[in-house]
RNA sequence: GCCGGAGUAGCUCAGCUGGUAGAGCAACGCUCUUGUAAAGCGUAGGCCGUGGGUUCGAGUCCCACCUCCGGCUCCA
């Protein structure tokens, strides 16, 4: 048989043939630093034989940032992980150890919890096996084989496996273990030249939290120490844009024990949320949106008739009015009382579609393991909106939505993922129903040209969604705007307007908020900016800084011009050395400074950049400058 | 909610096997009157997350709770 080389050579080998194989026919140094092949474009371990025809490329140790090499690299980590804690802790049960992006776990159940001192032991173990060497071998064997073997050796979780894979059963051995696994892994140790295990979790068997709880440890690898080392240097460069650190660095915001998840804005926080705010308002303006503000606490009766009472009463805080007539609670949505609005009237298909926009406070009492700084609170607030509109404008309505969020996100040049979320099992209204749904969210994605990928069950209890994720500062991916279309809640608020044929229809609703959550939005932002806001965003736009006592009544009346002309400045006192004040401008992140002394005047001003660019400009000039930022 | 960590001055942190609570920055005062990333000296600042316990004595040991952090689950 052949197989075709990257540079399009043929290269014949026996039938049957592995990848390893085919390395050794081109030389032995090949063979040796060989870690994985693909053939076709998928990868497949060295050891798994070709097919006839295929175009292979074989991936070595010098492929070292390459994520599929890396990926074989740390699966076999995992194996060693495994090991060394099968040896030091008899009766441990193993479970599942694949690589993830940056890493790769082994989830164990344990006979006694282990803590994160033990992960050095466990660590040195690893190591030892490193210096020792370990060669990974494979074998297939038949499913009855591999369900006999593993339940002879008490792993239970193994005995699950084989029952749920798919296709062939393959294991894998280095040096006593052996481990049921797909594959592919590294011809032996040799690559792994550094490896670190980073933390300790617990995780649910099968991503399931009715199943046991099993301990996960974390880790990494590399093809080289120097990028361990790189990658914990980044890891630590994230860590300085967390909004969680830059928010008190830079005055935004803080939380507290006297309300936790719930934001207390400082004066500069706040004037990002009102840029933002007025962001909203002027576009919503322009794209037939009117503003409305609905009740904050509503009867119990009313979530019921949603069905929020029904998925998310766990989640709500419920409240009484004194005298205990009825039970209340504070909304953690906006759409009940955006429906008792459009229902508190006869509506015509003339006056279609009605677009209620209102960013309101809602609370939502999180688990308490899931708070996290402003990216998951419990006093969340939304850039939402309601649109009530007929079968034949949902198309029109959803571009709408669409283009609206690419405006948004591209005002700020950030990248949002798309991800289409269709009807979860728990869910209200007919297959019918949420094959229309779906099938019009997926037809305006398509239509827009929009790549999206595909959450099956993940949708609304009402409804198909279109979400827009991002990741954070540390790699963790959040939802942000969020595109819902709901056939069900009008029905179930009795919901109609009058058609042209004179009959009652129901209206579907579209819920959207795009950025999301203004909390989430503003920490993301926050960290996208590494608290470097734009111009227009800068809590602070210019700090004027007198030189000495003598230049205090000329920096305050520049300042106050520069206020005129509608700029958020400020002076800073000259309390301090300028040096000091310039220093503690910078560390604000303030994007103008200008420093007035001696030689300043309306017609030369000495004007500084956030990061050092220093020039001279007269007042008109600088004021011209601006209108620029 | 679950697993693992952590809570000491406004912030960043030190405080060993129990023996009178510390530093830097910030704040405040005085001196200096400043020229593009830290002037000098001084003062003040603490229920050591909360509540219980052990002890002659607890920041330190034990229990419970709260909050935060890394994950898991969840996210209308």
């Amino acid at each position: 048989m052949k197989v075709v080389l990257p540079d399009n050579s043929e290269l014949e080998l026996p039938a049957g043939a592995t990848g390893l194989d085919a390395a050794r026919a081109i030389g032995p140094k090949l063979a040796e630093q060989a870690v994985l092949v693909r053939a076709d474009g998928a990868v497949q371990d060295l050891r798994a034989p070709l097919a006839d025809g295929q175009r292979i490329q074989l991936l070595t140790t010098r492929d070292k940032d390459d994520p599929d090499a890396l990926a074989v690299l740390r699966h076999s980590s995992a194996h060693l992980l495994a090991e060394a804690v099968r040896r030091l802790y008899p009766g441990v049960k193993i479970a599942i150890g694949p690589p993830i992006e940056n890493g790769f776990y082994y989830d164990f159940d344990f006979p006694e919890p282990i803590r994160e001192e033990d992960l050095e032991r466990i660590e040195a173990e690893i190591r030892k096996e490193l210096a020792e060497g370990r060669e990974w071998n494979r074998e297939e064997i038949s499913r009855e084989e591999a369900k006999a073997r593993f339940a002879a050796e008490d792993e239970p979780f193994k005995v699950e496996l084989v029952d749920t894979a798919e296709g062939d059963i393959s294991l894998y051995t280095q040096g006593d273990f052996t481990d049921l696994c797909r594959g592919p892994h590294l011809q032996n140790s040799k690559p792994i030249k550094a490896l670190k295990l980073t933390g300790l979790a617990g995780a649910y068997w099968r991503g399931d939290s009715t199943k046991p709880q099993l301990t996960r440890i974390y880790g990494t690898a590399f093809y080289a120490k120097d990028d361990l080392d790189a990658y914990l240097e980044r890891v630590e460069e994230a860590k300085r844009r967390d909004h969680r650190r830059l928010g008190v660095q830079l005055d935004l915001f803080h939380l507290a024990d006297n309300s936790p998840g719930s934001p207390f804005w400082h004066p500069k926080g706040m004037v990002i949320w009102n840029e933002l705010e007025d962001l909203r308002r002027r576009e919503n303006l322009r794209r037939g949106y009117v503003e409305v503000k609905t009740p904050l606490l509503y009867d119990v009766q009313t979530y019921v008739t949603s069905g929020h009472y029904e998925n998310y009463r766990d989640n709500m805080f419920f409240t009484h009015s004194h005298g205990s007539e009825g039970e209340f609670a504070l909304k953690p949505m906006n759409c009940p009382g955006h429906m008792l609005l459009f229902g508190s009237a006869l509506r015509s298909y003339r006056d279609l579609p009605f677009r209620y926009a209102e960013s309101s406070t809602l609370h939502r009492d999180e688990l308490g393991g899931t708070l996290h700084g402003l990216l998951r609170v419990k006093h969340i607030t939304q850039d939402d909106a309601h649109i009530f509109c007929a079968a034949d404008q949902i198309e029109d309505e959803i571009f709408g939505c669409l283009d609206y969020a690419s405006f948004l996100y591209d005002l700020f040049a950030m990248e949002a993922r798309f991800e289409l979320s269709t009807r979860p099992e728990k869910k209200l209204g007919s297959d019918e129903e949420w094959d229309f749904t779906e099938a019009a969210l997926r037809s305006a994605l398509a239509k827009r040209g929009i790549e999206y990928v595909v959450n099956e069950g993940d949708g609304a209890f009402y409804g198909p969604k279109i979400d827009l994720h991002m990741t954070d500062a540390l790699g963790r991916s959040w939802q942000m705007g969020t595109i819902q279309l709901d056939a069900q809640m009008p029905q179930n608020f009795g919901l109609t307007y009058m058609g042209a044929d004179n009959r009652e229809h129901t209206p579907y609703v579209i819920h959207r908020a795009l950025l999301g959550s203004l909390e989430r939005f503003i920490g993301i932002l926050t960290e996208h900016y590494a608290g470097d806001f734009p111009f227009w965003l800068a809590p602070v736009q210019i700090r004027v800084l007198p030189v000495g006592e003598a230049h205090a009544d000329a920096g305050s009346t520049l300042c106050l011009r520069l206020r005129d002309a509608g700029y958020r400045a400020e002076v800073g006192e000259p309390t301090d050395t300028i040096g000091k004040r310039i220093r503690a401008a910078e560390l604000e992140k303030i994007p103008v400074t200008i420093v007035y002394g001696d030689r300043e005047s309306d017609e030369s001003l000495a004007v500084r950049e956030r990061g050092g660019a220093q020039s001279t400009l007269s007042l008109a000039a600088l004021l011209e400058k601006l209108a620029t930022l």
